[in-house]
DNA sequence: TAGATTGTTAATCGATTAACAATC
DNA sequence: TAGATTGTTAATCGATTAACAATC
């Protein structure tokens, strides 16, 4: 019964995160170059990425695999990356808190070439509801269960302020969604069927930071020990 | 000279990830129930971590350590933490690309808190250029390098589309910025001196998605045995 | 004291990287 | 053929988890 959270058919979520830039790279090059194989070895070093691990992955997705001295086929290797990541599921999501966070994932194109979109909002913000963002609809926060119910909805998407995420989220579950995208700054308890996928931002920014902060401290010790 | 990458000042990636999350309940814990010390076994049950991982996360940050038996005084425990992330040092950076993402990052309050501040955007988008978003001026693209140098600013946020970000960012070395947080979905070539942090939002929610196409796949496989 | 909790050393686990035989 | 490239097995590396002695 026990899985194994980070694999998922199969697949590592680290190799997962990396496809979508090979996928990038690729439609991009073959738009430009018109190329029609590449080799592992060259897309590892152009993304500075290690040869050994771009093949696995590569390994990982193509169908027909690719052939020693020549490559892959591009075209061939960006259809299978497609297949793999989903791009042609259609699965559609909901999303919760039209602040601003909220309005740009709604205005965001780039999610439904991977597959997924996001269908309609909630808030509770009379102001919001029945407004337009994006091209979809805000809907009062009430309708949540509802709507999600009919219309068969698996993904959730949690931008409202912390002190509500774990309400909101217990009415997602409730409604029969199964896979959350949080960006409160909160650990969300659900129950064992549903995942969550924390997203915080200021994490992000707060990291990036820190690093900064001691990569110029090192760096002005270095500079003071070549200055004796 | 060789570092390792993935170590800021002795700490790994994963607990500076994880030290907000502790904080925020920190202080949220608190503030309800006005809490004296705190232990981190208790904290590990709540938060679904191992109570190893959270015990040796508080031994990096925690300046005079735990009791055994009592464990940590809270409010000491949040000061070391703000401490260690930098929630005092009052960076400041610049964005790139105000679109509807950009807008979102300007209008954030979440930064502020981790002591990283955006004082201004710059876009090519005349419409945009000299209005004001989330409180901060949209100037023009050209000031880019200008503003950065008289400023002395050293983190830039590139929220262009993806055939521009290359350029975004080589503008944004030239200025003397040293750490980048890309949300444009390619590969950032960069000296060896600079930082770059790649942020996809499509990657994460395809990720997801992914995730829960593969564990319905797994459960309707077990429905289908248990139905046999 | 007894026992909860700390801090640390050792074992495990996963992901990355190196090494290499197979092959076009 | 010779050599670039593939796919895979083994070694390394880091992060997580387990085990345990120290201590309040």
């Amino acid at each position: 019964m026990e899985e194994k959270k980070h694999m998922v058919g199969g697949i590592s979520r680290k190799t997962l995160e990396r496809l979508p830039i090979y996928h990038h790279y690729l439609e991009h090059k073959l738009l430009k170059e018109g190329t029609e194989t590449i080799s592992a070895p060259s897309i590892a070093a152009e993304l500075q990425l290690n040869e050994v691990q771009v093949r696995k992955d590569l390994a990982m997705v193509s169908r027909n695999g690719g052939k020693p001295k020549m490559g892959y086929q591009v075209t061939e290797l960006i259809k299978d990356m497609e297949e793999f990541l989903g791009y042609h599921n259609n699965n559609q999501a909901v999303l919760v808190g039209a602040g601003s966070l909220g309005k740009a994932l709604l205005s965001y194109k780039g999610f439904e070439q991977y597959g997924v979109k996001i269908v309609m909002a909630f808030d509770t913000d009379g102001r919001k509801v029945n407004t337009k963002i994006g091209g979809k609809m805000v809907l009062p926060f009430e309708m949540l269960e509802n709507h999600c119910q009919r219309m068969n909805i698996h993904i959730g998407i949690i931008t409202v302020p912390a002190q509500s995420a774990q309400d909101v989220c217990d009415h997602l579950v409730a409604a029969g969604v199964r896979a959350i995208w949080n960006f409160a700054p909160i650990h969300l308890s659900v129950p064992e069927h549903v995942l969550v996928q924390n997203e915080n931002m200021a994490v992000s920014l707060a990291a990036l930071s820190k690093y900064l902060y001691e990569a110029e401290k090192e760096g002005r010790q270095h500079t003071k020990e070549e200055d004796d």
